[in-house]
DNA sequence: AAATTGAGTTCCAAATAATGGAATAACAGC
DNA sequence: GCTGTTATTCCATTATTTGGAACTCAATTT
């Protein structure tokens, strides 16, 4: 309810796809978007880089990053470019093996692996992104930082999509209008109007499609799951190359995912007691 | 040589065992001082309980907290409880999926898994911690950040013993002296000097076990594995329980575990140049 | 060898943000 | 409706951050 709708209003400003924003968090939010510049870059930076990135005075980013040295959230690796520093890690660990979602959905995300031999994931809305808490694969150990912890867009997966049926009119306007719209195959939603009208239509039958919008060649049906504080709006999804996922099957599969996040749900209510 | 030192002396003062002290980077260490308070707590933490082991002013704490939330850093529960944030699995899945030093190691790590059948781990020395970078299990799924990302201490983990052999006898010392030694085991090394001595044997041998030292019935034997440019310092360890890990099997795969030690090493200075 | 360029670091008065004590608000239990 | 507990807001004081310029260092060119 309230506390709801300002969780929402917070997260708009957090971790969206394009222009990383200063948040009115004084010192902290400056270092942070450093931290963001760092982390998304896909190499490490040399300082006159993220000079140039970040339009700061030499002298401030030199003491910024220095702090950020310091607290191990970044490292100079040995040619002297800056790079997300492993302290990270253990914060995250730390972060992730508490997470009550997580560890009431994973029995369940097994069973529906189970039962369909495929990839599942539950992921998490967090401001205009899905962040990916687990995923259970059945052929090989799996890489799971690769794909946990990844934070996706919301308006080109299937957990996404589901997520955001959830959201009440008036946040959910100001979700999309906030949203920066990147195609990243032929069949991403481009506009927010087009999003806006499958996402009334996921609400409505309670399961959503990704059909090769975020990456080509891989499809999933997603369901979305739920907190009844709402402090958790996200899913779980059904995750397979297209040739062997067809959307018939896909069809078919809404049913056991539904039901899933439906058991999901049931043993938040029990283990999180009624208020959450 | 000279960033390598200063390296270690900066690491000092990060992530350690016991008291957990405000570092030199003004506003950004006091607010990673509550981050590490939240994330290492074994609950979410009210606004009063925070108040009393940070033992700082009610309005100063509200006002950090605050910001901390803002930046998704720290989230609260749907009990008004402060709790890991979110945000930091993105950041630490970055890190992750591109670390060098893992990338390198992660062929060699699944060639040892399988010659041994037994769980391997990569890690590396940060601070007085060991964090271990990646693990190879060979039977399960494995839930990876249960392991990955966690950080443990260094004096009684087999690859935090073999990385402490690594160090230069000054940067040594220097760090043994700021250990506080926790005895997990009847095993747990609980002075610096029995360590130290233990550490002059790793050294000159090139292997180091635990000896159900960190957990009882586990067992490991491991190799130091550092870059040219020390700017990782670790090693990697073949682990398992001790019913079936006798010490005579150990010293037996001392040798495997130090030839996959040295492939790594020897792809890091093909891959990474001369220099590094 | 001297000069030049590029990259990174240090310095310090002015501008800005953090501090913390006290007052206020919210809420659960009685 | 009161009472104790917990959380939030306020604002003059204080400490930190800021950013332009000067400086160091190493590599490259003249």
């Amino acid at each position: 309810m309230l506390a709801f709708l300002s969780r929402v209003d917070e997260a708009m400003n957090s971790s969206g796809e394009g222009a990383t924003q200063a948040r009115e968090t004084g010192t902290l939010g400056k270092l942070m978007v450093l931290l963001d510049l760092v982390t998304h870059a896909d190499a490490p930076l040399r300082f006159t880089d993220i000079l140039a990135l970040a339009g700061q005075p030499r002298g401030t980013l030199h003491r910024q990053l220095s702090h950020l040295l310091e607290e191990g959230l970044l490292e100079l690796d040995g040619d002297g470019r800056y790079a997300p520093g492993l302290r990270l890690l253990d914060f995250a660990a730390r972060s992730w093996a508490r997470n009550e979602f997580r560890l009431i959905a994973e029995p369940h995300l097994s069973d529906l692996q189970q039962a369909t031999g495929e990839t599942v994931h539950l992921g998490v809305l967090r401001g205009q992104s899905i962040i990916y808490l687990d995923k259970v694969d059945g052929r090989q150990p799996v890489r799971m930082y690769s794909q946990i912890g990844n934070a996706s867009p919301c308006y080109c997966t299937g957990v996404g999509k589901a997520a955001l049926s959830l959201l009440p009119a008036e946040g959910l306007v100001d979700l999309l209008a906030g949203l920066s719209f990147t195609s990243f195959t032929a069949s991403t939603h481009v506009s927010a109007e087009t999003l806006l009208a499958e996402i009334r239509e996921i609400a409505v039958e309670g399961y959503a499609f990704d059909r090769e919008e975020h990456e080509a060649g891989i499809r999933c049906v997603a369901a979305p799951v739920w907190s009844q504080d709402r402090s958790f709006i996200g899913g779980i999804s059904i995750t397979g190359p297209a040739y062997r996922l067809s959307m018939e099957l896909l069809r078919q599969w809404a049913v056991p995912v539904q039901l899933a996040a439906g058991r999901i749900m049931e043993d938040m209510r029990i283990r999180l007691g009624p208020r959450r």
